[in-house]
DNA sequence: CGCAACAAAAATGTATCCAATTATTGGCCC
DNA sequence: GGGCCAATAATTGGATACATTTTTGTTGCG
């Protein structure tokens, strides 16, 4: 409970412009948004300076924050960059080893995934447990190679509103058979401490599902396009839950008269 | 002129912090800083905001911030990041293509490497031009690649103190020259378009430069140590002039009456 | 003599107020 | 009629005052 008013807005604001509930190049004024939110000043500018270091907003001195707009240049050189870094996790991981049990752990989180993929075309109830099992193995697989500037390096890329690690394209099922198959062999390679291997699938697999957003994108098949999505659209893409802008602190509550 | 005081304030600690002069470990007390560099809490808040997100603080709430140890494993694990970022922009650069004319700039900057290091031995007078050059190559070859992902996370990996693109160990005359070779092989391939060989050669490049620190920290070579050294030993490391922890604003000047 | 609890002091977090910079609108001149 | 300059309004940045939390030191009791 030892949360602050900064850390709470900062994670309100951000789900919200994740959500593409603020739109991107959408101005956010000091003002109007402390009042929606409940808050003094001080605690949003901690925020917002916050969100814009971590490259969601923008800020030009006296000019204030905007919401950052993504191109698909963007989106697709944050693919790339992520590639590289979960390969090298993976070829981190492959060649320090991972401990059998670990390993059986993985694979049987890969089992439910093959379980959700069996049926003959893609049920839309099976798209959020599916993301689920998908940002644990990646996360798995990063926490693994130990490496701390990897993994912030790689959840940064995801700060992309509707390009993040929990989205998934639920369209084609064949390429989601494709791409969770090389999941199981970036595992078999893990397991066989084989880094080249391990390092070349989990690329490829990255930069390929950027690739194919991009293309998914531009071809009109999303729903909404990226950034500009409103909520609620989530049969074929899923990015978690959204909420309406509401007030952080509801009330000074309890004045909290000591014994 | 436009510059805010969180802006100034962020600058100054930033440099004190990876000069040295602010150690490891120290705790940055707000109202004793915000005096020291007379600046009110608000900008000094800001700007401690704005460092713990870059990496160069660590805070926890309600017990402040802290300047950020890295161990020898933190900066190696960086080395091993930045190498693979590193690496991919020059392949990215060696598909693309370079025009004739850039790749002949780029090697007149490292014909003036060599010409530095022609000498039998390593003159402690040509550290900081060296260095220079090699900070702008290093650079070039982000621009080229046109990743603002991985220009963005090659500067994170240099947020550590006496561990950024500024330092140069001037020690071994050979080591040097067989890195700077590495200089001119990397943009022969890159002419070559040649994005396998630039990567490998990228790679090894950066994380023997990662390895070779670490030894050096290791063995002592080094003459303070990673992020111990008080400043003014440039004579085998070089990392910029370091400042007094002077006032940012001297005074209120000017009450400017306008007509 | 040691541990625990309470109190005091200091530091962080929040809110309000003031100053400085920027953007917008209206008027004036070309 | 259009463009430029000036003035005003709105928004951001900075300072200060206040409340809440944490930490440390001291005292009392076991």
């Amino acid at each position: 409970m030892a949360i602050t008013s900064t850390e709470e807005v900062t994670d309100v604001l951000r789900e919200h412009i994740m959500s593409g509930h603020i739109r991107p190049g959408q101005k956010l004024q000091q003002i109007p948004l402390s009042e929606a939110l409940g808050v003094s000043r001080t605690p949003l500018r901690t925020a917002l300076a916050n969100l814009a270091n971590e490259g969601l907003l923008q800020y030009e001195s006296n000019r204030g924050y905007t919401v950052r707009e993504f191109s698909l240049e963007d989106v697709s050189a944050a693919y790339v960059a992520r590639s590289v870094l979960e390969g090298q996790a993976a070829a981190i991981t492959a060649r320090t080893g991972l401990p059998a049990q670990r390993i059986e752990t993985l694979e049987s989180w890969l089992e439910t995934g093959d379980r959700l993929l069996a049926k003959a075309s893609l049920d839309p109830r099976d798209i959020d447990p599916y993301r689920d099992m998908n940002v644990r193995f990646h996360d798995a697989l990063l926490d693994a190679a130990a490496n701390r500037w990897i993994s912030d390096f790689v959840r940064q890329t995801q700060n992309i509103p509707f390009a993040s690690n929990r989205l998934i394209i639920w369209l084609d099922h064949d390429i989601m058979v494709r791409s969770h198959d090389d999941h199981h062999r970036v595992l078999r390679a893990i397991a066989a401490r084989d880094a080249t291997r391990a390092e070349a699938i989990m690329r490829e697999h990255v930069q390929f599902a950027g690739e194919y957003l991009c293309e998914c994108v531009k071809r009109g098949d999303l729903p909404a396009g990226i950034g500009h999505s409103p909520a609620g659209s989530d049969t074929i893409v899923s990015a978690g839950e959204t909420s309406a802008l509401t007030r952080v602190r509801a009330e000074k509550q309890k004045p909290r008269e000591q014994a």
